[in-house]
RNA sequence: GCGUCUGUAGCUCAGUGGAUAGAGCGAUGGCCUCCGGAGCCAUGCGCGGAGGUUCGAUUCCUCUCAGACGCACCA
């Protein structure tokens, strides 16, 4: 389906071209003054100076043609309901009610609610996570994890083939570190054994427990102890060769850390196509250090080797790239270049999008450079950046705990679930008498299971709904309470339409679309709540393709959140149970399944779910 | 020093080359025997600063102030 605001552009365009205007000067935009519109077209004014007349007077002919297109129109044609020129040249409008109508029913209609899909199956790779093996996820890893799920959804959605990797850090000095670490704790492993030959053993000689507090540990003493830090270094170096005790060792540590990963990021609804890392590119970086040599791009510079990224129209000179440490180890701008390299030859995307710390911005726009310099990904691809703030305490400085240490990302869901669950006990003694009245008890364990799903939905809306670059609050408080902008707030719409749907059903009601004896249709609005909220729908399949096009989840957070208000407003003015008129209470029902069915699309794109109660 | 990002209400955040810049929370005062009171109304509070472009700038440009962050062998 067209997009509303390209229709009524469409009309507004052929208007403007039948009063010997260009049509660029058409473009409609949602009026900023409901008072007045519903649409507003600003072109008059630009176009004035172009055609020397006075905008009232342009806009006052294009009002013109279209009110006697109305009155030639056929009946069912009819778009607006007003139209009129305002001074000093605006052009404002209304819709027409059955206009409006028909256009929802449209929606309703179809599998993605009107939704096209621009995607047309074109692979991109969302590059997310960003999970150090043997480290436990702590809170610095949220927002990559649940910034990047949503971007895969909605590009999913929308029609992309999108393939989320987490690209593992697996291949860096902590696994020298966590080496040199396991020989210092247990030097009688066969691993240290230089003369040893025999296979080495299937179990790991380590639980996640105890690989979660040796790397800690190590990198605490590498600070401190030069030559530990060395051991390690050349350690990495001999993985990386390809040395087979290290190797070995790595394994473990891999299938140990993977495990326990995939757990937790289960537990945030998060997941990934590839389970790729850092070592995957191993492979791919002898041929890459040659190749950008051969190409003349790689040079020596104080015993490394690195690249220039200097273009033309820098006003700034930005730091080369380093590719090769001066021992001959690879870091990460190499294994993120590797990794291009096996991304081209599996998959060839069309598009790369990368989400991670925005501390990490000079990188990606020196690998980004580098790839395009060499060749390694097409001119024409585009590589985008998600650089994301921090999540600050309320005092403003990064998340800790109490104590000041860093917070695990299993503790702080922990935390959130227990605040919901107080909320929904809570909530539940002020309305008691409501809930046994409706016959809403909840036992032990759906409160409990709630509480896992709305804690979910508190914490990724909480931080989708900012700004991706800007730093955030995390408002405990806030982001679980039922009212306001929150996850919950969304969720209890929800609930609270299925709710009614619920009780029309009980009460012999029809609520299948799709069933041939429910001839319900969404009729033209009477009152102004349910105007708006039916206005408030037809923006569904723009919001969508915007936040995918502008990477801004928080814009699917924001139209979700306006919707909920609007029919929070119509639920208020309107009694849909004892609605007396048939139809009308017909035409209603289709109304709050379709605001269900975007507010589930909205949530759905933005990784979390609705529990059936709250 | 150089660079990037960010400055909007008491607090947390949206937003826009157009007409009167919006929410939530907090505060104060009201309302509602209504399909779930998890509601509604009212009051108060403002684009860091200075120039420029424009018919029109909070939005674009320049400068400036403040904060966060980054500046080669960590990831």
């Amino acid at each position: 389906m067209k997009k509303i605001l390209e229709l009524i552009s469409n009309r507004m365009e052929e208007a403007f071209l039948a009063c010997g205007y260009e049509e660029r000067y058409a473009k409609v935009v949602i009026s900023n003054r409901p008072d007045l519109c519903e649409y507003q077209c600003n072109g008059a004014m630009a176009a004035a100076k172009a055609y020397r007349k006075k905008p009232i007077a342009i806009a006052e002919e294009v009002v013109a043609y279209l009110k006697e297109a109305k009155e030639q129109a056929d009946k069912g044609n009819v778009m607006f309901s007003q139209i009129e020129a305002v001074m000093p040249g605006f052009i404002n409008l209304c819709l027409d009610g059955d206009f409006l109508a028909s256009y929802l029913n449209g929606m309703q209609k179809e599998e993605k609610l009107g939704l096209e899909e621009p995607g047309h199956g074109e692979t991109v790779i969302v590059d997310y996570g960003g999970a150090n093996v043997a480290k436990p996820l702590h809170v610095g890893h949220l927002r990559s994890a649940v910034i990047g799920e949503s971007i895969r959804r909605m590009g999913a959605y929308l029609g992309y083939h999108m393939i989320g990797d987490v690209h593992l850090g697996d291949w860096g000095l902590q696994m020298g570190l966590i080496i040199e670490e396991l020989r210092e704790r247990k030097p009688e492993l066969v691993y240290f054994d230089e003369n040893y030959e025999g296979e080495y053993p299937k179990e790991a000689p380590f639980d996640i427990g105890e690989l979660e507090e040796i790397y800690p540990s190590a990198s605490a003493k590498s600070k401190t102890d030069e030559s530990f830090k060395e051991r390690a270094q050349a350690a990495t170096l001999r993985l990386q060769e390809g040395y087979a005790p290290f190797v070995a060792i790595w394994k473990h540590i891999m299938a140990v850390s993977l495990a326990d990963l995939k757990r937790n990021y289960g537990n945030l609804d998060v997941h990934f196509d590839l389970w790729k890392g850092e070592s995957d590119a191993g492979p791919y970086i002898p041929w890459l250090i040659r190749d950008l040599q051969k190409k003349g791009l790689a040079y020596e510079s104080q015993g490394a080797l690195v690249v220039d990224i200097a273009m033309e129209g820098d006003s700034k000179e930005l730091p080369p790239c380093i590719v090769q440490k001066s021992d001959g180890a690879a870091l990460y701008a190499t294994t993120d270049l590797g990794t291009m390299l096996e991304r081209e030859k599996l998959y060839a995307p069309k598009r790369y999008i990368y989400i991670a710390d925005k501390r990490q911005e000079l990188h990606y726009t020196q690998i980004f450079r580098v790839a395009k310099k060499a060749g390694y990904v097409p001119s024409d691809t585009p590589m985008d950046y998600i650089g994301f703030g921090t999540m600050n305490g309320k005092d403003g400085k990064p998340f800790k705990t109490r104590d000041g240490g860093v917070m695990r990302l299993e503790q702080l869901i922990a935390d959130i679930e227990e605040a919901v669950y107080g909320r929904i006990h809570e909530n539940r003694g002020v309305v008691e008498e409501d809930t046994a009245r409706l016959g809403m008890e909840m036992s032990e364990e759906e409160a409990r299971d709630t509480a896992k799903i709305v804690g979910l939905a508190a914490l990724k809306y909480g931080d989708l709904s900012n700004q991706a670059a800007k730093d955030y609050v995390f408002d405990m408080e806030r982001f679980t309470s039922f009212t306001g902008n929150t996850g919950p707030y969304i969720l209890y719409t929800i609930v609270r339409i299925r709710s009614i749907l619920k009780n029309y059903q009980a009460a012999g009601g029809n609520v299948d679309i799709l069933a041939a004896e429910n001839p319900g249709r969404i009729l033209s609005p009477q009152g102004t709540a349910e105007r708006e909220l039916m206005l408030e729908l037809t923006r569904y399949n723009e919001v969508m393709e915007t936040a995918f096009a502008e990477l801004a989840p928080h814009k699917i957070c924001q139209y979700v959140y306006e919707l909920a208000n609007a029919f929070n407003g119509f639920y208020r003015d309107n009694k849909i149970l004892s609605q007396e008129d048939k139809v009308r209470q017909q035409g209603w029902i289709r109304l709050i399944l379709l605001v269900q069915d975007v507010l589930a699309a909205g949530i759905q794109v933005l990784g979390f779910d609705a529990p059936q109660r709250m």
